[in-house]
DNA sequence: TTGACAAATGTTAGCGCTGTCATTTTGTAT
DNA sequence: ATACAAAATGACAGCGCTAACATTTGTCAA
């Protein structure tokens, strides 16, 4: 029922491979002969079969991408950049989560390697031994994510975090907190390099108070948010100041403080991480450190069809850097 | 330097065919060959090349996910729910982003198909008139998410957005709001059910005012949520309650009216769609009425996997509902 | 007109796997 | 020991496509 190549070739008059050649490398054919195999392909609603394709080339058009999470806003807005990117093109992504698991992540780098894919989407530096084994010798292009570090396996896109986090304790300091605290979920080497940032700036100010550092290995959520807030600010009452490894905890946060009747900014300041669109409109508005992640998710895919179609991308290591959002959650001075 | 059957078969003294049934179906295989085969599959690394297999067979182990957005709250959470329940099985999913266009959505249905996938799961009732010809005649299963609906093409499972949008319009009524509002961003199919049962039960309570509607096409956020309740505002400054068409509105709508120093809820009440985890948190907490996302999500997987692993799952069409959240964004006589 | 070379098209074989059917081995009852 | 069925294994072909090489056709200059 289903027309294949042989079909199309016989009702063209031609051979199979000549019409293997009109869709693969339409240069390589007659102008005459192109526009007769055209016409049948329409007629005949062929749909080449990508399995007899990836058989006999050895290859596949798909692109897997390994993201941590999928719910994660963060990964959202990358995964959102891919997607758009790769509308249109001959890619075909296919997404994997590894739930910030490095097992997980070996075992969808084995899954996708399988399928002899053209590239793999990566997120963050470290791998565990066995996957980077895997990635060094794969046949494949390969785009890291999120973070920018030395010896990528190929190519990179991300920020240096430990400076962004930096940048925002910084900020703080500036803006005439002294007791700053630190809250953080689920701590992946990404956030943990963040918090590494707080415990630098704070330390060389003479400012660092490891009671005003609240973790946990839970996801982030803003109900997550106020709990380690309500926590931090039992320990240690007299903090004046939230630095929170992103903008779900902010407004937890923001939120727990309000219900504490502490007034943000002035008796205690809030600052988040990564700067979604709903910081902006938060009551006192929430201060953040932009990160660029739609961006991200769109040059991964763009370097990866560079890589893919022709020349070297050039430069094949991208920082896009971060900005600082500052807003009246840490403007201690107004109101 | 990768091995392949033969190179297996060679090593463990037998053909082909046999280390194919090892791998496929072990129990067409003798105890003793089935220890040898399987050692020295491990010994050899040997992975199976899909292509190949989907080549022999006519079909792959792929379900293809087409889902109208990956940034969108609610459906990383049917994600989420989609990839936990698939990990460990042999499906190998793969998410399209149909971008709410149903053009899109048939471009992916296509791509889809002629990967030969076991499964679909699509979301929502309509399609275009192509993608319904062409899903009628897969030769695969379907599993319809988020909306319950008559004539599946196979199966489905959802909820009723028009009954539970007339709930939550109850839930304002009862509590004594006289002029209710509705606003609304990307009214897609469900978004309109959604005010479709609003208006219903307005008219049915001599509520009904179109002024009160406030709808735009661009994709929603908080801060959108803050605009179209300004727009709402000032078109309708009587305005006593806001039914907002989701949660993102919702805590938009919230802030803006904070901002605007009006109580909610004794000055205007409050209340989103789906139930995101921060409306409990929020102050006041926001009333909102909650989806079971991430139920949907891994029941329309298992549906799947039961679907191709045997018997017919019993139901095949199934309507998860949902509950009404109340809290103190609605609860006038409170404080 | 002819030869030389490029462009266009065709032939053949094989990618790695599994369905079908044929054959061999094993187990069981007489 | 024999007969017979059932279990285990194997030979072969083919899924649909494309690389590599082979052949034909077309073009142009001498």
């Amino acid at each position: 029922m289903k027309a294949n190549l042989s079909d199309v070739a016989k009702e063209a008059g031609v051979s199979a491979i000549t019409v293997s050649r009109a869709l693969r490398h339409p240069d390589k054919v007659s102008k005459k002969t192109l526009d007769k195999i055209m016409s049948v392909v329409d007629r005949l609603g062929y749909i080449p079969d990508p399995a007899a394709r990836a058989l006999a080339v050895g290859k596949t058009n798909v692109i897997g991408v390994v993201v941590p999470s999928v719910t994660n806003n963060v990964f959202s807005d990358v995964m959102r950049g891919i997607f758009e990117t790769s509308e249109g093109s001959k890619w075909q992504i296919q997404l994997g989560n590894s739930r910030y698991s490095p097992l997980e992540e070996e075992r969808l780098v084995r899954t996708f390697l399988s399928q002899k894919p053209a590239g793999l989407i990566l997120s963050g530096l470290e791998q565990s031994e066995a996957t980077s084994k895997l990635l060094m010798n794969a046949d494949c292009r390969i785009v890291q994510i999120m973070e920018c570090g030395p010896a990528p396996y190929d190519m990179m896109i991300g920020f240096s975090h430990i400076e962004a986090s930096r940048v925002a304790t910084r900020h703080l300091l500036e803006k005439g907190y002294k007791k700053p605290g630190y809250i953080a979920a689920r701590l992946d080497p990404r956030s943990q390099r963040r918090l590494q940032g707080f415990e630098e700036v704070t330390t060389a100010a003479k400012l660092y108070d490891p009671a005003r550092i609240v973790t946990t290995p839970r996801p982030s959520t803003v109900t997550l948010g106020c709990e380690l807030t309500a926590d931090l600010l039992s320990k240690a009452p007299d903090t004046d100041a939230i630095l929170c490894n992103n903008d779900d905890l902010a407004l937890g946060a923001l939120f727990e403080c309000q219900r504490r009747g502490l007034n943000t900014p002035n008796e205690i300041g809030i600052c988040g991480f990564n700067d979604l669109e709903m910081m902006a409109v938060a009551n006192p508005a929430i201060s953040s450190v932009r990160t660029h992640r739609l961006q991200i998710g769109q040059q991964a895919m763009s370097m990866m069809d560079a890589a893919l179609a022709g020349p070297e991308p050039d430069p094949s290591v991208i920082d896009v850097g971060f900005e600082m959002s500052a807003r009246e959650s840490t403007n201690r001075s107004a109101k």
